[in-house]
Formats: structure tokens, sequence, C-alpha cells
DNA sequence: ATAACTGCAAAACATTTGCATACAG
DNA sequence: CTGTATGCAAATGTTTTGCAGTTAT
């Protein structure tokens, strides 16, 4: 996932400029930036490392924004928040991506984005069965990564420790 | 989800209590107590309800405890942990229950539990393309549940979506 | 002008940790 | 006896909130 060509972030701005205009929300240069920070990064982040991100580019930000601006960014739609493990959310922009879902190394917390067909299925049958208007899910399979980078990693047969 | 038959709660009673002499920990009452809480409700718990429930029943415990005891049972798989939205973590008892998923609604945070085998096959092609070795998963449908008791929902006939 | 937004620091909340005491083995 | 578990309270980490001052409209 890298970043987005230029006319694809114009148009994202100006999806934000309207839902703000919509809302009566006033447009900030913080709020501006926060948007731009989210989709700058073509990995999950959260809240506080885009706080971080933002001071260090001299733009000047408080927490507080940041998690607020957040709130308005998944309003509309241009971004979603992930939930894994217990540890702080984790964000990632949503406009002109795939919907997918989540692979996740127990050992070295790597992510992998994957979508498997059946899954929509799945999700109109439950829906179908208990009556219910499904919005949206969250799959995350956990388990363990064969990567060589891999810590944790169950040696192979013959692996000599130091 | 009811309460375990007695001879069902006995042999859990001895899984943990296998469980800690070879991991050479001791057998203590909170353990025990807390242990019975989960399997008490057939619902699913966060650690301060349990903290407060045990409390209410004259038994004896710090947060601190309970906290570490979970740890354990979750250790021995007697339990798992949910993580539902951005909420405390949820438990739920293992032994002896059907794998299941969750199905949740927005308005009134009920749970509903399903079960579809496609999942199976969803786990297995991922963790195949990937190489990884998946240990679980966990899946949430996220919605809006259409009983009379439910707050929050869209009056009268079906209101299209603009 | 004026209502909304920002930054800050404090509050809230769930969970973890440090340490003195209690108790299982 | 001995080391582990416990309870408490304080610490932690993340997110939210209250408020005075700032700013977009």
């Amino acid at each position: 996932m890298s970043s987005l060509p230029q006319e694809q972030m114009a148009e994202v701005r100006a999806i934000f400029k309207a839902f703000l205009k919509r809302r009566n929300l006033r447009q900030t240069s913080e709020r501006a930036a926060i948007l731009d920070a989210v989709y700058a990064t073509g990995d999950h982040v959260d809240a506080d490392e885009l706080y971080l991100r933002l001071r260090q580019n001299d733009q000047q930000v408080s927490r507080a924004t940041v998690y607020n601006t957040l709130e308005l960014l998944l309003e509309c739609d241009l971004i979603v928040r992930h939930q894994f493990g217990k540890n702080q959310a984790k964000f990632e922009r949503a406009y002109s991506y795939w919907q997918h879902d989540h692979l996740i190394c127990l050992d070295c917390n790597e992510l992998f984005e994957f979508c498997d067909p059946r899954l929509q299925g799945v999700q109109e049958m439950v829906a179908d069965i208990y009556g219910f208007e499904v919005t949206h899910h969250s799959l995350n399979l956990y388990g363990h990564c064969q990567r060589e980078a891999c810590p944790n990693r169950p040696e192979e047969e013959a692996s000599p420790q130091p």
C-alpha cells in the first residue's frame, strides 16, 4: 500500500471538505494536516504515531485534536479503525483501497492483508438468519508466520544456537 | 449458554488443577473462585464484573488477582478473550462449548453467536497462501438488530437509505 | 462578532506493577 | 520454612474532557 496519486488525494481532501461543510464544521489547518498524515502513510498507524509524526514535520497539533479529527474521518468513511488485540486502535485509510481482512503474526506482530469472497456469503447468511442489517465486519486471523526475519520462529531441524 | 453440569465442572476444575501443578503454581482459593465465577455465568464477562461479582459473594479477591488468574485460564485454554470495539476485554468459558463467532448490535450492544463452516475454509486457504500457521481467529459482524427491545431502532416501516 | 476549534493539563478508564504480608507446599 | 500469591495502592498507557484562549466564517 503506497501513497495515493495526486488527483485521488485531491478527491479525498474534497470529500473531507464537503463533509465538514455539510456538518457546519470548520476547516482548519490541523484537520487538513491530520487527514494528509493518515493518507501519507501506507501503513496502519495509531493516534500517537500520527501525533508524533505531525510534530516532527513542524505541524503544531495536540493529541486531543488528533483524536477528535480521527473521529471525524471515521464518520465520513475516509478511514477505518482496527482493534488488534488489546493494544491501541490502529487507523488505515479507506478511500480507494480494497476491503480486506488481516492476518497477524503473534511473534513479530507483522500484518498481512487478504480478502476472501466467501466472507461476503457468510455475512449475508448470518444477517438473513438473525434479521440483522450488517454494516461491517472485522476478521483477524492470528498465528505464526514462517519468515526468516520473524523472531521466536520455531527453529527447523538443524539450527545450532550459539 | 447455561452453566455446566456438575461432572463437567469437576472436569474443568481438574484441568486447572493439573495445569497449575504442571507449572509449579499454587492452588489457592482465589484462583478456584475465579475459575468458578467465569464458568458460573453463561455470558461474556469482563475482569471488573468478575471482581465485583466475587466480592458480592463474600469472596475476598483483588483486581490484580482476577487479572492474573484470567491470564492463567487463558494459557490453559479454559477461557477465551474477546476484544469487542475499544472497550475492555470480555472473557468466555471455552471448555465444552462450541467454537463460534459474534454478531454485535451497535444500538443495544447485544451479542449473538453463530458459526459458519466456510470460515474453516477461509482460514485454511489464507494459511496456505501466506505460509502461516493460524492458531485462532476473531470474526465480529457489526450492525443493527431488528428486535423490538432494541433502542435506536429505525422506527416504523423500512426507510430507504440515502 | 461569535460560535467552534485548539492546546494543555487533568480526568477517566482498563490494566499492570512493586512491595510488604500471608500462606501453600 | 521457603518461595509464591495475594492485596493494596501507585504506576502505566490510551483516550476523553474541561476550560481559557484562538480562529475560521
